[in-house]
DNA sequence: GACGGGTTTGACCATTTGGTCAAGAGAACC
DNA sequence: GGTTCTCTTGACCAAATGGTCAAACCCGTC
């Protein structure tokens, strides 16, 4: 078993494979759904070499959703107090919808882990996350005790914000479904969408 | 086997006591990630006996999906087009938080079948759902036209609708992670913010 | 209390699944 | 060319899983 490190190129090529497979097979059936025979399949190897590089089933997972804690709360983080607080919000909301384009997978793979009870992320939830959220919503509440934006509940405003951003990635096969866009066109729309929205909800 | 109407008490009580439990199982871990015997156990009957009542896993699961469709529309098809814009908007938002509030499970499960492609339900989402989605678009986007309310895309609106308020079920995990909730009063917390936002947005 | 239906289950089965292992195939350095 | 370390896989295993079946158990009716 190689270690947590990929050290030669054969190596780093293969993780990569098999975790770009399993991300597909995870983001779509979630962790029980998902087999090692599907993610050996899609990744075009056999069962037991997956076993070589991964010592189980668990630890793809938990290596796809390391991968994923790393970069997730970036687009919040950016958000600058100092800054100008309507066009904060409005660009962190943007930002959150330009990932949820750029990586679906990674945001059902989220969605997934977080309707099953977040069984394996509680502990972020709880620490990581929730000190951002708590430090970005008093920001936001600060914002709005000196009317810079117009009186709202910070904390209700992230999950609004999370929930319209997401829906369009985890969502996709619904918003397909009612209004068959081509390719990715209708994120622009989307882009408009919240940009309008928030703004109303937000400018004095 | 019994028919698909439960004729005896028996058959009543106990078919909605497996739906009950393979409601909890389906919705906390999808369709591939439940198990019979999880299902059984937590009904309290062996799995033949389940398997007695339907004929199959998947049936369990059909029956489920059925019953949600019935009335998972309900709180869209009652926006009146003759009623105030703004007003039936909001109260349409509120209904289905409320709906969020009152059935979490349904919530999740249906987002379970999304988040998997809808593999199950796609043929409803591009009948009867965007059937409805497009008289109701039609409906906002003739208020927008008329001036009763602010210039907004009437698609995106109504997936910013779905997304703001299934969220609260379908992410009650990390919402809990974040706010650590007293039971569900953050949920009327919710209902004032969402009423805020949508009147924010769409009021002249 | 015997009858006949609906109901329940222990034992069983084939398949799938996560995971192991030993042996073989490559690459790389000497 | 030989040696050593990395990489790959066919064969295998135990447990879990969806599903079957015959026998037994209720339970109301005659």
């Amino acid at each position: 078993m190689p270690g947590t490190k990929p050290r030669t190129r054969i190596q780093k090529r293969n993780s990569e494979t098999i975790l770009d497979a399993a991300l597909d097979v995870f983001s779509r059936n979630g962790f029980r759904g998902a087999t090692l025979d599907q993610i050996a399949k899609d990744a075009g190897l056999s069962k037991p070499n997956l076993l070589y590089y991964f010592p189980s089933k668990e630890a793809i997972h938990r290596a796809l959703i390391d991968a994923l804690m790393a970069n997730w709360l970036d687009p919040l983080r950016e958000m600058d107090a100092d800054g100008d607080p309507v066009e904060e919000i409005v660009a962190y909301v943007l930002r959150k919808l330009d990932m949820a384009r750029a990586f679906p997978r990674e945001s059902r793979l989220f969605a997934n882990e977080i309707v099953q009870g977040a069984p394996n992320i509680m502990d972020k939830i709880e620490g990581e996350l929730k000190t951002l959220v708590d430090e970005k919503a008093a920001i936001i509440g600060h914002w709005v005790e000196t009317g810079h934006v117009r009186e709202i509940d910070p904390y209700h405003l992230i999950f609004s914000i999370w929930a319209t951003t997401q829906h369009y990635a985890d969502f996709d096969a619904q918003i397909r479904g009612i209004i068959t866009p081509v390719e990715d066109h209708h994120f622009d729309d989307a882009r408009k969408f919240l940009d309008t929205m928030y703004r109303r909800m937000l400018a004095l």
